[in-house]
DNA sequence: TAAAATATGGGTAGTACTACCTATAAAAAT
DNA sequence: ATTTTTATAGGTAGTACTACCCATATTTTA
């Protein structure tokens, strides 16, 4: 294998340099391009030739995964390998759907990055371990805790009307829909935001578009 | 370990036949529900003890995924595994939210459900092989093929504005967050929606909370 | 059977956002 | 250097929803 040319982006400039040497632990990794944010990095790929790019997904003026975004625009083959210091469920969502190649947890970095690299360019993919497990781990409840027991307060009609909130239907519309008065929705709106001490704006929506379940996404 | 109470579910009885006999190959498994949708599931859990439920995603009525939402709603520990015909990315983020412990390829059923059965019921997760395989390829962008022309379209201030209004925030919150006129947040609010072609009430913060990805949620 | 919850609808007031208009200064693009 | 875009902010009108008030008929619960 010939030497692989990598970016490596990252703002806090200490972790930038032991992530180089890290990598250049390896004879075959050379770090050719070192960016301290997302937009730096993007640059960069477009003025070097990159095999592999190592981009930690908290930065300032753009971030590791509108950066990761770009940067495939640019050359849709290019394998991506994320840096995070977090275990969380919305970026890694966010990666699959860029189409990430991997996705490293920073405490794991040392012993998990080169390995990660070599399976990249590869075509190959790399999880942290640790990361995988978390992903499929129960409580993906974080967005909805206490979902029954609010609902089945709840009357029909009030879990009907929810429904259509939640599909940004208006008043006016689901009056027409259910044949009644658009001040019956109103009441029935505010009957709902009492049970569930909703108050303010977009409360009610909020609640409907995280709790009811849509038909077919 | 003692027996294990299993639901299983598929719309083509020849195959929930088939599946209900590859799991009874194992002495521990009984088959004690069988549901031809995902309504009949959903009621057949209320009914019975499961440890257990194996739920095929195309069903009429109701499908996997929102069986397996309900059906944790109401036994919230239910370890859930879920067969598919297809390689897709979509319903695997769908279950990843849901809280899935399983997700098995059809194809590969034969081989993998009776492990992956074991690995849930152990609070162990399972993923076919090929699925994962699959889902870290590159071709993310055939589901969303024009997100960034959208959201580029958009100046920074604006996208920040977005982001903001998807955390449902009002415009008098983001005005004093960013030490702006309100005035000015509804200016831009109108210029992101003209820029998005978005009309009425709801459209720009339905948009904002569908494509902006939320830092931690 | 009496009391409570539900579904229906009306009134009034206030808030938040949409949809248009205008305007100015700074920055970016041509 | 001129034009366009961006960010700022004000005005006005209308719409949609919230948050209260009220009433009545039906259904459910106690």
């Amino acid at each position: 294998m010939q030497t692989l040319n990598i970016l490596i982006a990252d703002d806090h400039p200490i972790f930038l340099k032991g992530l180089k040497e890290v990598i250049e632990t390896e004879e075959e990794c050379k770090v050719v391009m070192q960016a301290v944010n997302g937009q730096e990095a993007v640059f960069a790929l477009k003025t070097n030739r990159i095999d592999v790019a190592v981009l930690d997904i908290d930065m300032p003026r753009m971030n590791g995964l509108e950066a990761a975004q770009k940067m495939l625009e640019f050359q849709p083959q290019l394998p991506i390998l994320l840096l995070t210091m977090h275990k969380e469920r919305a970026p890694f969502m966010k990666a699959l759907e860029i189409g990430i190649a991997g996705y490293v947890l920073k405490e794991n970095a040392v012993t998990d990055v080169v390995n990660a690299i070599y399976a990249v360019v590869q075509g190959g993919n790399y999880i942290s371990p640790e990361m995988s497990a978390y992903l499929l781990r129960k409580p993906a409840k974080t967005i909805k805790p206490v979902p029954d027991d609010k609902l089945s307060l709840l009357t029909s009609s009030e879990r009907q009307i929810l429904q259509k909130i939640s599909m940004y239907k208006s008043s006016r519309e689901i009056a027409d829909e259910l044949f009644i008065s658009e001040k019956t929705v109103f009441n029935h709106r505010m009957n709902i935001s009492k049970k569930l001490n909703l108050t303010g704006k977009n409360s009610l929506l909020r609640f409907a578009i995280e709790h009811v379940s849509t038909p077919d996404t």
